[in-house]
DNA sequence: CGACCTATTTATAAGGT
DNA sequence: TACCTTATAAATAGGTC
C-alpha cells in the first residue's frame, strides 16, 4: 500500500509481521471507533494476535453486543443445545465484572476524579465530552422549561376565557337571577349550558376537561411565583 | 477526510449518516479482514448499525473468539476457582450485569443522552455533576500546563546558562586555539572541562544529567523556534 | 440503497532512531 | 517495543446518476 504495495497473504517475516500487525491493528480500532461515533452503531471489535495476545473495543459493552449477537444469529440457527457453553456462562460474570470496572473509571472520570495518569489529549477529550454533555443537557431542560411556559400560557389563556364567560354569566344571573333559575340555571350540566351557545360575545367557555392532564405541568406550575 | 475534512462526532443528517455508515462499515470490514489474513490474527468483528440491523465478521468461528475473549478475560480477572458454584456465579452475573445497565445509562446521561424520562430536579444535579467534573478537570488541565511551562522555563534559563558558557569557551578558543588545544579543548568530555572552573563569570555548565528527564518537556520543546 | 467520480485526507510500508 | 519520517497507496466526503 505504500513505499511498494504489498499483496494480502500472510507475511512470512515475523518482525515485519508483527509491525505491520501493531500498525494496522491501530489502525482499525480507530476505524471502529471512528464508525461507531460518526453512525451512531454499536460495534465490537476482538483481536488476537498470532501470539494470542487480546485486544478488544466494544462501542457499549462487549455483554450486551454479544447477547444482541446471540438474539439475532440463535433464531436463524437451530434452537439446539441450551448452554453447552459452560465456560461462557461461568465467564459472563467476568466479562461483566470487567465492564463494570472500566464503567466504573469513566464515570469517575468524568466526575473530575482519578484524573492522575491522564494524557493532556484525554484530557481534552474528555472535557469535550462533558461539554457536549452539558450543553445537550440544557438544551433539553430550555426545551422542558418552553414546554412549561407554554402550557401554563395555554392554561392561561382558557382560565381568562372561562373567567370572562363566568362574568358574563354572573351579569346575566343578576339581571335574570328570580325570574329563571328554572329555565337554565342549572350551571353544574355543561351539556345544558353548552346547548345554549348561540356564537355571541357571551359565548359558553370551551370544552375544557383537560385542565388537569398534565402533572408535571402541575407540579411545576407551583414553583412559580403566583 | 476528503474534499472536506468531517469532525468525528455523530452525523446529524440521517442520510448522510447512512451512506457514512455504509462505506465506512465496508472499509472496516476490509481492513479487519486484511489484517487476519497478512498478521495471521484471529478477528472478530460485530456491527449493528443504529437502524439496528447486524453486520458480522469472524476470521474463524464468533463463537470461538468469544470464548477465547472469555477465557482471556477470565484470567485476568480471578485466577481462581474455576466455578464450584453456578449458582453462586449467575446471581453475581446478574448483580454486575444490571451494574453494568446502570452504569451505561448513567454514562449515556452524562454525556447528554437519554435525558427524557429525568426530572427537572434529576437535571439539575446532573448539571451539577457535570459542572463539578468540568471546574475539576480544567483544574487539573491547568496544573499540568503550569508545570510543564515550569518545567520549560527551567529548562530554558539551563540552556541560556550553556549557551552563554559556549559562548565563552568559544571566545577562549579562539583566543587561545593553536597553543591549548591539547590542554582543555575535548568539549565533548565536561568532567574535564568542570575541572577547570574556578568560579569565574566563565564558568562551567551546571551539572544537566537531566536535559533529557521529562519526555514531555522535551518534545515540547522542539515546538519552539530555536 | 449501490456504483462511479474526484479531490483530499488518512493509513501505512519501509526505513531510521 | 514503540515512535518518527517519508513517499505512496488506500479510504472517503460530497457529489451525480
Amino acid at each position: 500500500m505504500v513505499r511498494q504495495r504489498i499483496e494480502i497473504k500472510k507475511i512470512d517475516n515475523v518482525t515485519a509481521r508483527q509491525v505491520t500487525f501493531s500498525k494496522r491493528r491501530r489502525g482499525l480500532f480507530k476505524k471502529a471507533k471512528e464508525l461507531s461515533t460518526l453512525c451512531d452503531a454499536e460495534i465490537a471489535l476482538i483481536v488476537f494476535s498470532s501470539t494470542g495476545r487480546l485486544f478488544d473495543y466494544s462501542s457499549s459493552s462487549m455483554g450486551q453486543v454479544f447477547e444482541r449477537h446471540n438474539l439475532q444469529t440463535e433464531n436463524l440457527m437451530q434452537p439446539n443445545q441450551p448452554s453447552l457453553d459452560l465456560h461462557l456462562d461461568n465467564s459472563r460474570y467476568a466479562v461483566a465484572s470487567k465492564e463494570v470496572k472500566e464503567k466504573t473509571l469513566e464515570l469517575r472520570r468524568l466526575r473530575g476524579e482519578e484524573l492522575h495518569g491522564l494524557s493532556l489529549e484525554e484530557l481534552k477529550k474528555l472535557e469535550k465530552t462533558l461539554e457536549g454533555g452539558i450543553s445537550r443537557l440544557l438544551k433539553t431542560k430550555t426545551e422542558m422549561f418552553e414546554k412549561e411556559i407554554t402550557a401554563l400560557k395555554i392554561k392561561e389563556a382558557r382560565l381568562m376565557e372561562v373567567n370572562e364567560w363566568l362574568k358574563q354569566q354572573a351579569k346575566v344571573q343578576m339581571g335574570t337571577d328570580k325570574r329563571q333559575t328554572h329555565e337554565q340555571g342549572q350551571s353544574s350540566d355543561q351539556s345544558v349550558i353548552t346547548t345554549t351557545n348561540n356564537g355571541s360575545s357571551a359565548a359558553a367557555p370551551p370544552p375544557c376537561q383537560d385542565y388537569n392532564s398534565s402533572d408535571t405541568s402541575l407540579k411545576l406550575s407551583l414553583s412559580f411565583p403566583s
